[in-house]
DNA sequence: ATTATCTATAGATCTATAGATAATGC
DNA sequence: ATTATCTATAGATCTATAGATAATGC
């Protein structure tokens, strides 16, 4: 409550602007989003990031332990959702496979595409990949799990051999996550045509 | 002449190890692709790479002006071949449009993912969006173009409107670039069929 | 008293330059 | 004399902590 209006305890900032409406831990991690995506992690001081949130450098660390937390917990938020939505979908087993493929498929990328910022595009920092991310990675692996069983489910793709089902997945996997760097490059296109045609090119890759 | 065996000019290095066959440069720019695929750009200290190349951090400007000068020699070096391969098969003009976007698209992948290094991978560097790699930019620009072109020439390309021919080609050229993605995820197979099999999905997504 | 800030700064980098040094070449 | 290296270091960061300060809450 009193969000807006309300007099804060605490002493007051150095220099104020307007109200957002977010919490400062939520200002920290837009704006991390933001400049992550847009510069890279390493290249991101936690100076540039406390600033543009409203507050100076150090006040940052009341809110969060460091740039790693922020990083992690973006991450996280990234993928979870999208998971959460691939379980109902792998459970949903009167639907036929292909058409609950196209739908996660059309579904993570509009997640992907979706926010403000290109958050989908943290997957591809190089940082991503040390050992402090590792809850993210589980999710991940989650994730892609429930494509390549809705891969198997499909007609074409019952056919398979596990190599060449491993194959399939990740070129269906690897295109969504791709997308981001497609996106890049036209972000004036809507993000729904975009997600249906990023979902129709999924499944001819998938050979359905 | 004689790069092996043969005494070296100038004060000896500090620490001298097995021959490589490279010239310092190279070396330099091949320890600078690793290091910067893998850990990234911002995060790789010149300290990192000129220690791994065999000198001290200082000896490595002798042979480049800073990070920046190698960052932007690896990304050219990706793509010019692409290019010149590209035209060459712009102008082929007996062969099929279909078959000459899928021979592009398996060479693309087969030099993106060929290398040692992941080479390719530098493309996902967030910093490389900066003014300073325009000259990158410029021909990675006019390799899409090759793309576009070659898929106007298909049979199903020509039917399209702009602006779905411009998303189509998005797509295909995402879907290469995002390969370097997929094969991280599964680095021990081998290239050439990875390459294949990402040639026919770029086909298919071209609607071929 | 509690809280959210601030200012100041120690300690740890990292880059790029200056100047010394140890080889070969002539 | 020329070259390739080295050591040393100035100057510019950047992170994370310590301690002060200016609000509200009771």
């Amino acid at each position: 409550m009193g969000s807006t209006g309300g007099r804060r305890v605490g002493r007051p900032r150095a220099a104020h602007r307007a109200e957002s409406g977010l919490t400062p831990r939520e200002e920290l991690l837009a704006v991390a989003a933001e400049l992550f995506t847009t510069r890279g992690y390493a290249a991101t001081t936690t100076r540039t990031v406390a600033e543009r949130a409203g507050m100076r450098q150090a006040s940052m660390y009341h809110y969060v332990s460091g740039k790693e937390e922020l990083l992690a917990e973006l991450l996280e938020s990234t993928v979870t959702p999208s998971l959460a939505y691939a379980r109902e979908l792998l459970a949903q087993d009167t639907v036929p496979a292909e058409r609950r493929l196209w739908e996660l498929c059309r579904a993570d990328v509009e997640l992907l595409c979706g926010g403000p910022h290109n958050l989908g595009g943290l997957y591809l920092l190089p940082e991503v990949r040390t050992e402090r991310f590792a809850g993210f990675h589980a999710v991940r692996t989650e994730l892609k799990d429930a494509y390549r069983q809705l891969l198997a489910g499909t007609a074409a793709g019952g056919a398979l051999a596990k190599s060449e089902l491993d194959l399939r997945t990740d070129l269906v996997f690897g295109l969504i996550e791709g997308v981001i760097l497609v996106r890049r490059s036209d972000p004036e296109r809507p993000v729904s045509v975009f997600a249906e045609a990023t979902a129709d090119a999924a499944l001819r890759i998938a050979g359905v």
